[in-house]
DNA sequence: CGAGTGATTGACTGGTGTCAAACCCTGTGG
DNA sequence: CCACAGGGTTTGACACCAGTCAATCACTCG
């Protein structure tokens, strides 16, 4: 699958775009860029003039804290403008890097502000990838703030499968996701001897399993009620 | 201070607007309405065909859970855009109420849509207006996730009594914030038992005190040092 | 002046973070 | 081919933070 046909796929999921705004994105000039595990793409208070589209593997979001922690704030899967808001607030506030080997295709801000100045629908379509991405925050605060753990842990398995499915980026029942228990605590609030117990716990729920980097669905019905999960806040078409 | 002033204040304070922008924005049709404490706004699952600035008082908006439980997602201050989202996601995944008495002026979608097709600069500062929503939900995830009780806290004090300094909402050093403890915890993810005994020891560090609805900042750089604050993440003119 | 809401404080307990040890797996080098 | 190192995972022990519950107090409103 190319990046021109990742990006409009993932657009086309919230935003209806015209033969003339596809047109419009295919003449933007991308670069294609390889990550390995780990690797930062943009870093807290860098200034970027370029943002991207992730093409293959996951990124993320997050925050450095004085004490050297790390916050993920967000996952982001192929067809995910993962650093889009740098578009029109100059400094980074949180750095972005890839989870496992990833790929990404960067625009230059210029064009991209000139394509969207030439086709209004192109910069809602962003725009609206943008206010997807605040939703998911705000889930990400409700669910790390007001849920206990395993529901906490069961509702981030539910929103990443969801949405790999949806992208059709995940088969049948499981998902691949390059994550380490320490990086799963790092986003959900909880120490790894928690994440651990969790883990067992979900496992011996049979809703879920996780290990090794494999997330297997083994009762989606069973993993939502734990999670409280319920997709509106995700702005997708409906899945099947 | 009008309603049309309010908002090109804020919008001001991060975007550059030309006269013609602001002829734009003059032009729009506001209607006015006026909140009473805890009046919803719009509630989950609304599909408004409207959005708001708010022009006095607090708005806040908040998740609801299946259990009954609220937690607070962000809170709102005159010159701010509480569901600017709903402009292009078509269904609310939250509620926005009113924290204490409150008025907004509510300007109709289609209107709005057609000033930022004429206007692109408009577009862009309200887009922008959703990206600082964004980064503030990010601050969030954080804070409630990654901080300490009293950081947490201190953190929240710090964030709002800068963003209402920088708009010219707090005299010297306090800030009317009609909240009660119950709500503090809701947005913290504390419970009120501990948002009490977390005010009491702010209060003994001779930093800050909350009391009967009123913050008062005793020591600013103490509170930011409690609190890790760095306002990068607002993305607003330097104060002063 | 009573009712009701919110604030405050104390007692108790369970969950969760911290620490530590053991285990598993993989890759590397002797 | 095996020994070893290192990172990640798993589990147990333990202490303490913070949630729950309850009682009291303060204040406002009717």
């Amino acid at each position: 699958m190319d990046a021109i046909r990742i990006v409009t796929n993932k657009l086309r999921e919230h935003s209806r775009l015209s033969s003339e705004d596809i047109a419009e994105i295919k003449s933007l000039n991308f670069s294609l860029r390889e990550l390995t595990d780990h690797e930062d793409l943009i870093r807290q208070g860098d200034e970027p003039d370029r943002s991207v589209v992730v093409i293959s593997g996951w990124m993320a979001r997050y925050h450095l804290l004085p004490s050297g922690a790390r916050q993920y704030l967000s996952f982001h899967m192929p067809g995910d403008w993962p650093d889009a808001q740098a578009l029109f607030l100059d400094r980074m506030d949180h750095a972005v890097c890839a989870v496992g080997p990833a790929s990404v295709a960067s625009i230059q801000h210029k064009d991209l502000i000139r394509s969207l100045t030439r086709r209004p629908a192109v910069g809602f379509a962003i725009w609206r990838e943008t206010l997807i991405d605040a939703a998911i925050f705000r889930e990400a605060i409700t669910n790390n703030s007001a849920r206990g753990k395993p529901a906490r842990m069961a509702h981030l398995f539910c929103e990443l499968f969801y949405r790999a499915r949806t992208l059709g980026h995940a088969r049948d029942d499981q998902l691949q996701l390059p994550v380490s228990l320490i990086q799963l605590g790092e986003a959900l609030g909880m120490a790894i001897a928690t994440v651990n117990r969790t883990l067992v716990e979900l496992r011996a729920s049979r809703a879920a399993d996780f290990r090794s980097g494999t997330l297997m669905v083994h009762n989606w019905g069973r993993l939502c009620a734990i999670g409280e999960f319920d997709p509106v806040y995700l702005h997708l078409k409906k899945q099947r």
